[in-house]
RNA sequence: GCCCUUGUAGCUCAGUGGAUAGAGCAAUGCUCUCCUAAAGCAUGUUAGCGGAGGUUCGACUCCUCUCAAGGGCACCA
């Protein structure tokens, strides 16, 4: 495709003396109102050099740039040169670029050869799916496929938490009042009430505490009983994640959760040592941030086990030797700030200069209505739960609306898990918000199943007029698209050019929500577009060229969603 | 006490220096003999962007101070 406003900076770069291209394209922007034009140039910084009035400079420039062909009119209002490009060849420019790449449509070379690792999801072995763990899966998946479709060579790590003393604590609990049969059965909700009555019986009988640290040494030291079962624990856990990664559709390229890492974190240790950086304070060790203003990063308890910190520099360590990453990407609640602060800056301390391709990519905290979610007090909210009630309510709609039964079940679980997953990824990620089941399951508005329905009647027209659709695309260079340029198509057209530039920028910010903010800029303008004009008009002509617009609206919506992780019914 | 984040219409949120600050929800009215009404259209002197200073030709956007809310601050992850 051709870039509109590299060849505005061309036409400038020609005429104006002292701006570099690269500065001139800096300045370039788009106006708020499309009727003061597609593009527009401010002559305010050009003051102080030409030491003349921005009008003035701006009157001379259009002067010397308006007899260029792409322009079909230049204007200038309060210096502002506003441009007005042909819309013939700006659409032809876009749609023709659309129907060539499709399904690539958006996608860039930018990341080729270039390895991304993003670790998402993350969950604690034995403790429930819920909905706040909603936002590292979804959003963590999101960044992978964006960063996938602007070519770069993705891992997606699932950093399970299966480590730790909390697993001394399960096998002890376990051995005293757990049951085979049970955990087999309900694995997550069995495991957390042994989880919990430990902690119960703990309270009258500390002695147990020590025992589950015992525990946990013999697992660290690869005791085959306990070995055994923590295994299994994994095991059971794992399945019960899996149906929830199905159901969203989500897959991973490796599980090297925490315990992965336990038997690299000598090695962190020593070479901490040898560099001097660790210093021993109340019976621990740590790594003084002081200067850095942060808080001493603790590396190893006063009982010289290690903790969470040592593991992530192991596991980032392993990673670049692994891997060889040019950025390794941690999608991981902004409570942990403090902790990815230190650790990068211990890294950096360490003498690894790709200390600064390790992002922290934080979001902000999911509460309850009634407060802040809390497992062992049963205030919680299952991810599950969230998704099927999502598809029932869809299945509900469908059914009311007549849509034939033996589509019924597939459509119901693209819309309602589509619902979920869009609502999640609308806003800024930073924000923090309050789970609503009525918000949840609301799908009117700028929702999943408003930017599906358009998609659905995108592809319902072309599936009308299949064939005819077919020839228009073969013969798109001969396609009169003066039939495009009326308002809502020329914006349409406008918006779907916006595409790639969208892609770039979300995954530069590593930011899902812009794209999900453009896909309904981009379904609103189709609905308008459809109610406007009729579509499958009498005249063969337009209507190749609407068929046309139709397509590309519906591939940037569809590959827009797809980038969200969400799916793109043909009909519903 | 220190550090981080957030504060824009009744509500939920867009808007990472440029022209009169935008959507959705909620409210009222209208549009299905016509490509799917999970849609579209119209109606708000709806907020001057928490507050105060400053930088700039120009600030919701950058800086300083301040207020409020959330999070974090060593042996959990």
């Amino acid at each position: 495709m051709i870039s509109i406003k590299d060849e505005i900076a061309k036409i400038l770069d020609d005429k104006i003396t002292g701006l570099s291209y690269e500065e001139i394209l800096d300045i370039i922007e788009i106006p708020a109102d499309p009727k003061m034009g597609d593009y527009a140039f401010p002559c305010f910084r050009l003051a102080k050099q030409f030491k003349k009035a921005p009008q003035m400079i701006a009157e001379e420039i259009k002067g010397d740039i308006e007899s260029a062909d792409i322009f079909e009119k230049t204007e200038n209002v309060n210096a502002y040169i506003n441009m007005f490009i042909s819309k013939e060849y700006f659409i032809k420019n876009v749609l023709s670029e659309v129907a060539k790449k499709q399904e690539k449509y958006g996608s860039s070379d930018i990341g080729a050869g270039k390895k991304v690792i993003v670790e998402y999801s993350s969950p604690n072995i034995a403790k429930p799916f819920h909905i706040g763990h909603i936002r590292s899966t979804v959003i963590g998946n999101s960044i992978y496929k964006i960063q996938e479709f602007l070519g770069y060579d993705t891992v997606r790590i699932n950093h399970l938490g299966d480590y730790g003393t909390q697993f001394g604590k399960m096998i002890v609990a376990y051995r005293k009042w757990g049951n085979e049969e049970d955990v087999v059965k309900e694995p997550i909700k069995t495991l957390l009430s042994y989880y919990v009555k430990f902690h119960d019986e703990a309270e009258k009988n500390p002695e147990l505490e020590d025992e589950a640290r015992k525990t946990f040494v013999k697992l660290e030291n690869g005791e085959p009983e306990e070995t055994e079962l923590w295994k299994w624990f994994r095991e059971e856990s794992l399945k019960e994640f899996t149906r929830v990664y199905e159901m969203l559709g989500i897959e991973f390229d490796s599980y090297a959760g925490e315990s992965f890492y336990s038997d690299k974190m000598d090695r962190v240790v020593k070479e901490l040592e040898d560099r001097n950086l660790l210093k021993d304070s109340n019976g621990a060790k740590i790594v003084d941030l002081e200067e850095y203003g942060l808080t001493p990063a603790l590396i190893k308890k006063s009982d010289g086990s290690t903790l969470y910190i040592t593991r992530d520099i192991a596991a980032a360590i392993y990673r670049k030797e692994h891997y060889d990453f040019y950025k390794n990407i941690y999608v991981v609640a902004s409570q942990q700030n403090l902790h990815f602060q230190q650790w990068f800056k211990v890294v950096e301390l360490m003498g690894y200069e790709w200390a600064k391709d390790c992002v922290h990519i934080p979001f902000g905290l999911v509460s309850l209505e009634d407060g802040t979610m809390s497992t062992r007090s049963g205030r919680v909210v299952f991810l599950e739960d969230v998704l099927k009630r999502a598809v029932l309510k869809t299945r509900e709609v469908i059914l009311e609306r007549g849509v034939n039964t033996d589509i019924a079940d597939d459509i119901s679980k693209k819309v309602g898990i589509g619902a979920v997953i869009f609502q999640e990824l609308s806003n800024n990620r930073i924000k923090d918000y309050t789970f609503s089941w009525e918000k949840v399951l609301n799908f009117e508005g700028e929702t999943g199943p408003y930017v599906q329905y358009t998609h659905a009647r995108a592809a319902s027209i072309l599936r009308n007029s299949e064939k005819e659709f077919d020839t228009a695309l073969k013969e798109i260079d001969d396609t009169d698209f003066s039939y495009l340029t009326g308002e809502a198509s020329y914006m349409l057209a406008k918006l779907i050019y916006g595409f790639p530039d969208v892609v770039k920028e979300s995954g530069e910010r590593y930011e899902p929500s812009i794209i999900t903010r453009y896909i309904v800029d981009v379904a609103q303008m189709f609905n308008r577009f459809y109610h406007d004009e009729h579509i499958l008009v009498d005249d063969e002509k337009e209507r190749k060229a609407k068929l046309l617009l139709v397509f590309a609206a519906m591939e940037t919506i569809r590959n827009g969603l797809g980038l969200l992780g969400i799916e793109a019914p043909d009909r519903m």
